[in-house]
DNA sequence: TAAAAATTTTGTTTTAAAACATAGTTATAT
DNA sequence: ATATAACTATGTTTTAAAACAAAATTTTTA
């Protein structure tokens, strides 16, 4: 686990919108637990098989949750966006973590502590529901995702991973651009592919004027046609 | 959606045990907004695309979680056995169902009026926890089911797809047959493979003597080899 | 009990995607 | 500025699993 050295925190406010249903006095007490911490493109915010800490929150930047599979062989389970929270799941299942985390890009990310989160959590019930309701519906993605990462075809899950970018990062001012710029190695853990049929296939799609590619910037030009792609399968 | 008359309730004792948290004036509550259903193998106790009406518990019997996929070719995401809940997800992200439910066998559920739960549940900070760890719990099941469901060849999938029969069902009384007796195609779907690799996969399994197989009943013989299959992917 | 339906079985063919190989390109560091 | 490493690209071969087909068996039902 990295070594998370207490740093002066500029970045609570920005996370304090994930704790709406919080009066100010939980606010304050939470951050006073609250520790704040750059993390460098590539950096490993967690490991599989670490114990967690804290709550993790990202305030900056694009992290992405994977787990090592056979051979080595990587799979992107979700990509976290600010402000929202990571590695939640190890902590509320009282389990080691199950995936690694590593930041696509420089970022922030604000932990709070176990304990101090816990007995929030324990008071607030309002909290607690909605903790419920977004890991229940976190599950609903899962089980979905699993369906079409084993029962798409290449065309299909690259399609479907391209859409799931946009829908978590958005476009660039253009309106087509992809706000985000992940390896090829990376687009293919993300749609359970080698990186020859990630590339392959991308190409085709820009062949077919579905995509433009210029290195890793991506542009939508067709959005029907990607989403049609994608549903058939 | 089934139509869900009330009957007299003979099976609310068995699903206390799920609720072990709560005080005896809120279970009282609870049974006072509990119906019991009967439900024959093979029948539908809800549908993908259906709204939830109630928590479910399933009291006696087997349940198959799936959901319908590309050409109809179905996944098994859950096996669920007494007591236990399901249905839940939906209930808690308060969307509709994204999967069906069926019963294997004949089968008793209780249903707990939704109104009735979420106010014990917003009262009762305990049962709120109890929740979150389960479905955080589900969720790194679902991610790690999906990273072999999609990289392990079908021996491993299929050796994996027994040893979760193992390990939610258990043995007969001779320690050795897998106490759920599935179709080929419902293995299958749980394999996430066609029915004609299931088939031949499990006949290679019992030529190399990890189990043997009577029509629908099937017996671990070599445990160690099976997840070793398993294992290796 | 016979007929029909559903399920299981086995063999063959086809195909999608992985594995492999190798070259070109871009980024990084010295 | 040049060397090294990392990433991107593309062609070829191999392979695992799906698709297809058709028979045998079991279960259901009329």
């Amino acid at each position: 686990m990295r070594d998370y050295k207490q740093k002066i925190c500029y970045c609570f406010d920005k996370i304090k919108a994930l704790f709406s249903v919080l009066n100010n006095e939980e606010l304050e007490f939470l951050s006073h637990h609250n520790a704040c911490i750059q993390v460098k493109k590539n950096e490993i915010i967690y490991k599989e098989g670490e114990r967690p800490t804290g709550l993790i929150c990202l305030s900056e930047g694009k992290v992405k949750i994977y787990k090592e599979g056979f051979g080595g062989r990587e799979q992107i389970v979700r990509l976290a966006k600010p402000v929202g929270f990571i590695g939640y799941r190890a902590l509320f299942a009282e389990e080691n973590y199950l995936a690694s985390a590593m930041a696509l890009e420089n970022s922030v990310i604000c932990i709070i502590e176990k304990d101090a989160f816990f007995e929030v959590l324990r008071k607030n019930s309002s909290l607690s529901l909605q903790i419920i309701k977004s890991l229940a519906t976190e599950l609903g993605f899962s089980n979905s995702r699993c369906v079409t990462l084993t029962q798409k075809h290449v065309r299909g899950r690259l399609a479907e991973s391209l859409l799931v970018l946009v829908d978590t990062y958005g476009f660039e001012e253009d309106g087509m651009t992809i706000s985000a710029y992940l390896s090829r190695e990376d687009i293919a853990s993300l749609s359970n592919m080698t990186n020859s049929n990630a590339i392959r296939t991308l190409r085709q799609f820009e062949q077919e004027q579905v995509v433009a590619i210029e290195g890793r910037k991506i542009k939508i030009l067709n959005m029907a046609k990607l989403e049609r792609i994608s549903d058939l399968g």
